[in-house]
DNA sequence: TCATTACTCTACTTTTTCCATAGGCAATAG
DNA sequence: CTATTGCCTATGGAAAAAGTAGAGTAATGA
């Protein structure tokens, strides 16, 4: 299930990826558009940005920016920053894997081998989807990629 | 994330489905099998029995059986008992569906669009997946299916 | 310069969920 | 009848998630 540290920061880039030209966005501002809590939301941009995603200005006429394209911002990387790995097991994750304490066999636990192939189709569709696809519908690679079976 | 409840409950209904013609097996060895606390894994055997997926005999000689084939029990459906919809979102789940209550406009929110994408893939995945298929690795139709792209 | 604005950082509180344990009741075999 | 094993309800503790507080620092602009 994806948090609400999740939604919101994906709730951010999306508002800040419409806006033109660089232009700087308030914490406050996006706040009260997206109904959150304005200190909560501060915590989350502030680690998108040391995760390179935003850049920022402070004083007067400050807020935040897009650090790079929309185009090369993917929902796996904000979910994976504000969740952490895709894969429903630990072991079954490839960005962030840790052996299970309690699993005899790793190479032939079933359970493992089933949680290893939901970790590829969420990446499938995750990594390949960028806040700009996802502001473009029917236009994205990944739209059309997931389309086709 | 998958809970322990839900890894717990898998791999007691995989050894169930190993266990030859409808022999029963006790908590207790299951509990000892898989290291599991027994008074635990006694509730979650007894909500899987509820939802119909094992029958049960109580007394001297007691214990857990399969209540149907294994190829018809889905990692799917035992999953969404244990820890519910396999949505990240409530909003983009069929068998739980829930709106957002922060949520503007239902229809043009691009990221409940892409957490359907995802929600799709994992059913996709998990639903076709029977414990008899996890039992024969190579075999089982999701298995195929899933390989085919 | 200096007050104001807005991001930065650390710490803390509250709420919720997860994991597990306890103990009595009910059925069944022998 | 009685030992065994599942059934059921209640409760406790730990950890994670969600939100709050407040002091600090940099930029602005009057």
């Amino acid at each position: 299930m994806l948090s609400k540290k999740a939604k919101y920061a994906l709730r951010a880039l999306l508002m800040l990826a419409e806006e033109k030209d660089g232009r700087m966005i308030q914490v406050q501002d996006i706040a009260d558009q997206q109904k959150a809590p304005k200190k909560f939301l501060e915590l989350i941009l502030l680690e998108l940005k040391k995760h390179g995603l935003l850049h920022s200005q402070r004083g007067k006429r400050g807020g935040y920016v897009l650090a790079k394209p929309a185009s090369e911002i993917t929902f796996g990387h904000i979910v994976r920053i504000m969740d952490g790995p895709l894969a429903p097991l630990p072991c079954a994750s490839l960005t962030g894997y840790r052996k299970c304490s309690d699993c005899e066999d790793e190479n032939t636990c079933s359970i493992r081998r089933v949680m290893r192939k939901v970790r590829d189709s969420m990446s499938e569709i995750l990594d390949k989807t960028s806040i700009a696809d996802a502001l473009t519908p029917g236009g994205g690679k990944a739209v059309r990629a997931a389309a086709g079976h």
